[in-house]
DNA sequence: AGTTTTTATGCAAACGTTTGCCTTAAACCT
DNA sequence: AGGTTTAAGGCAAACGTTTGCATAAAAACT
């Protein structure tokens, strides 16, 4: 029974009512049962620790332990639905094993996601899971040397940092091939901030998928987003309906984009699908209530964030533990109502 | 400039490094700077201490001082898009003022909720802002006897607890009103869960909004769901169409279960607003982009977290200090496609 | 010049834990 | 019965700060 307590107790308050030492008080109620205190006064312990209703204070063991029980998760922006269930993901494995997460938004800003380390550096917190990664990133690199990290959704290249990332390629390749199924043979590729792990990764995915299909994949066809936002894709799209005029689909970097390009299309009295396909990635929540409906990447976000957090805990508590350095999450199409075959009835042939 | 440092630098080390007492570098170090502290040894002291990398232990600090500088915000769930906004503006405020964020989800589960609360006690936040608080929740205002809290967008009746909280009853009045100018007379409320201030403020409103007009607000027109979900908005729809055929209108206590209306109206082959008019509360992001476009109240999310924040703000730093107890935003419609005179032209009456 | 005030800094305790080591007493030997 | 092991719990230091108080030196009085 806990008393309503308006002042904290301490350890101290505990082994003057049992009449014992504060280090017995400490060891009967510490978790891994120290073997050399006698059941008893274990239980007596424990009872009259919550009868006065006694809250261990995790500041005060965090600076005798550096370990404070808490971790960071670093993210560009909450408010990006693509965050969140990754965080609940994260949250999942770490909470249940005792942590609490303190959570960052960088806004995709260097400047910004330096001092927000800081911060955490700070409070002492035992790990990282960093989502807001670019895909070079020094400062993340150093401090990978003084505290667990794994990034998620994104990675550092050889930068020896565990990351779980989705399987980029996969997706793209399934999507360009569904597009060519289609009867497209002029697909432009919206691409993503060129300094992201993503952005690259789909970019040269799509080249890859394109080469053997005979397409053509060069930077003719690419445009080039400042960022993963809504009117970056518009303005991407503009740009390559402009340049190209001759694409019938858009394959696009991830969701925002395609629903920003979406938007350009409508503005010059052109639709999705039947003037032009356009794809997404990641399929985030409330995607299938927007028209025409995106076919789009699935990523699972949820378990990304779930698989990089108990990578993470692995880390943490045992610190010479192997853990992989990538691990790719499988993606999946899903078929909504956003490819058509290419505009007036022919699969155009390019050049 | 900072050296890449692997081990932790402390005061300790600085204060060995440039020849004075701890305390001296402590009170050099210290933002409100110590008058009798000459400005040369001021200057040597931050010098050394950036040349050698040296963090301050926010952890030991908090030991100290038992401020933490750290915060506990608690929603219900990061992935309703309705609270990111709101947590961004809440940090717009207190990371500013030096604060980190803890975050949780309390998922609707009082039990979990109370949980939670002990993890922030644990950790010793400095304040707490709960935007997942039921209109009674005895667990909160014990811990607001402790620790500072702030409600945000929902509030604990009779608690004294401040809070601020959206103006429901002016949103649902000019809605209600918006519908009877179209010519609906036959309105169903799809309430929210009974034990949320929201729903009971907005269930109230619109009982105080109809009777004004002559229309009835009693239990018939209303579904009250379990939960603000697209299910639920889908159940009480279903619940309120079979029960009342002659409601020509839905006006929903939040977009979700506004959305989920809409989807329960589309599989029994009706559309909104043609058959039914559909309106919502908070104005979600992306909310724009599904059709037929929700008209809707919109609310001022990040200001919300802002104003809650700053009211935290002052409660933390002078306890003292007298804060209005019920902040109330201003809300305004949206207007968008939901609503359309009631089908088969007329403005049926009721009963 | 002697006294008082001011300025600049050092001293040491305290915050609440955890944990390696030590002590006592009981239990176990042969 | 004397010696040795084991069990149970106490002791005290340490984690990195902050801060009231003390002190020494310098400055300002009269």
């Amino acid at each position: 029974m806990h008393k309503a307590t308006k002042k904290k107790v301490t350890i101290k308050d505990v082994a003057r009512a049992t009449d014992v030492h504060v280090s017995t008080v400490s060891r009967a109620l510490s978790p891994n049962g120290r073997a050399s205190l006698s059941a008893e006064v274990v239980t007596k312990i424990r009872a009259a620790a919550d009868e006065m209703g006694y809250r261990p204070n995790r500041v005060a063991a965090g600076l005798r332990t550096s370990r404070t029980m808490s971790v960071g998760i670093v993210i560009p922006d909450i408010t990006n639905t693509l965050f969140p269930p990754i965080v609940r993901g994260v949250e999942s494995v770490l909470e249940g094993a005792g942590y609490a997460s303190i959570l960052v938004n960088t806004d995709n800003d260097a400047e910004r996601e330096a001092r927000l380390f800081d911060v955490l550096m700070e409070r002492g917190v035992d790990g990282i899971i960093d989502a807001a990664v670019t895909n070079s990133d020094d400062k993340i690199v150093n401090m990978a040397a003084s505290v667990p990290i794994v990034t998620a959704n994104r990675l550092v290249e050889g930068s020896g940092i565990p990351a779980v990332i989705n399987d980029d390629a996969n997706g793209v390749r399934m999507m360009v091939q569904r597009l060519y199924d289609a009867g497209h043979r002029n697909i432009g590729l919206l691409a993503g901030p060129a300094l992201l792990s993503t952005s690259i990764a789909r970019r040269q995915a799509f080249e890859a998928a394109m080469h053997p299909l005979g397409l053509p994949a060069n930077a003719d066809v690419v445009a080039v987003s400042d960022n993963y936002t809504e009117d970056e894709g518009s303005r991407c799209a503009e740009y390559l309906l402009d340049k190209q005029p001759e694409v019938t689909a858009l394959l696009c970097s991830n969701d925002r984009l395609a629903i920003g390009a979406i938007d350009a299309l409508q503005g010059r009295g052109l639709s999705c699908p039947a003037d032009v396909s356009i794809t997404g990635f990641n399929d985030i929540p409330f995607l299938d209530l927007i028209p025409p409906g995106l076919t789009t990447v699935q990523i699972l976000q949820f378990d990304l964030g779930r698989i990089a957090a108990e990578i993470l805990l692995k880390r943490m508590t045992e610190p010479d533990a192997r853990v992989p350095e990538t691990t790719i999450m499988p993606v999946s199409i899903i078929e909504r109502g956003s490819i058509a075959p290419p505009r007036n009835g022919r699969a155009s042939t390019q050049s």
